[in-house]
Order: C-alpha cells, then sequence, then structure tokens
DNA sequence: GCCAACGTTGGC
DNA sequence: GCCAACGTTGGC
C-alpha cells in the first residue's frame, strides 16, 4: 500500500532560525528542536513521515510569508535540548527514559523565486482552509492539504522539482 | 511594542 | 476537575 504523500507547514522566527540558517546548516539540514506545543510534537512524533514536503514560515516578520521549501529527512525522535538542564528548552518533568518532546530533521530543497506573504495567503480564497488563516492559529507546526500546496507552489513560482 | 487569542499551571 | 492567573505566540 504506497503511502500518500503529506505536506506541512512550519513556522520559524528568523531571529531564532531563519530559512538561511536552514540552508547554511550542514547538509542543509537541521533537527527541529524547541518545540513545546502537544499538538505540534504530536504532529512531529507520530505524523510527519520522511519524504513530506515542508513549507519553511517566517514568522513575526515585515511581511510573515512562506519562503522556501524543505522535505522531512528524520522522523519524530526525542529533543535533546529537554533534557539539558541549561537549555533554555529543559524540561524537569522529561527523561531520556520519558521523553515528552519530539522533533524530526527536514532539509532545505529550495527557495521560492518569489516568497509567497500571509498576506497573499489570506487573499486568495483557494488558500482559506489553511489552518495558518484561521482565527487565533499559532501552531508552529501544522499540516498543508495536497491542494493548498500546489497553490501555494504555484504563486511562489516554484520550479523545483515535484515532492 | 501592543494585545487578542490561546495553552498551561496550580490552588482549591 | 474547575478556572483564574500567567506565559507565549505572532500579526499588526
Amino acid at each position: 500500500m504506497p503511502k500518500k504523500r503529506q505536506y506541512w507547514l512550519m513556522k520559524s522566527e528568523p531571529d531564532a532560525f531563519s530559512w538561511q540558517d536552514l540552508v547554511d546548516s550542514p547538509g542543509k539540514t537541521t533537527f527541529w528542536d524547541g518545540v513545546r506545543n502537544y499538538q505540534a510534537r504530536n504532529t512531529m512524533r507520530d505524523l510527519m513521515k520522511k519524504g513530506d514536503g515542508v513549507f519553511f514560515y517566517h514568522s513575526r516578520t515585515k511581511p510573515p510569508g512562506v519562503v522556501g521549501v524543505a522535505q522531512v529527512v528524520k522522523e519524530g525522535a526525542p529533543d535533546p535540548t529537554q533534557f539539558d538542564a541549561k537549555a533554555k528548552y529543559f524540561d524537569a518533568k522529561a527523561s531520556p527514559e520519558n521523553p515528552r518532546w519530539y522533533g524530526v530533521e527536514i532539509k532545505a530543497v529550495g527557495i521560492l523565486p518569489s516568497y509567497v506573504s500571509l498576506e497573499d495567503i489570506k487573499g486568495n480564497c483557494d488558500l482559506d482552509e489553511m489552518p495558518l488563516v484561521q482565527k487565533g492559529q499559532r501552531l508552529s507546526v501544522q499540516p498543508v492539504g495536497e491542494k493548498e500546496w500546489q497553490t501555494v507552489l504555484k504563486m511562489g513560482g516554484w520550479k523545483g522539482r515535484k515532492i
């Protein structure tokens, strides 16, 4: 039974970790750590699969929007920062035997030739169903439908390989 | 920098 | 197990 390709959107504040930081990472790959929201955790731990497409979204920028395309290269694994007492994301209630927080590894595939801002997304009625534009939506890791994935790629002038 | 929306914590 | 207080997110 072939698995259906899934798509996601991951938010990051560029001051903390930008698209360029991802591109500059060894192998253009990074472990997505520091997520401390249970729903986002469940998504990364249980749902995101190797090869899934990821929109890399810059939040708290002027303007916020989708900057590039990435892919999941390693599925959910315990986030090491939860065990590090000195780390910002330390969680005293987590232990290696009983991890609480998970992350995935993603790899940059390519930048979108044209940035797709939040305003652009809100302005396209084909994208009304995206969690991103729902009121009060704050999830840093969220699903993207097949239709929405293709629409945003088109808006961004994506000429890269199909994911 | 403001603040609405939302999630989590902890006293009871 | 309720819910007020608190902390965080993220657009504006």
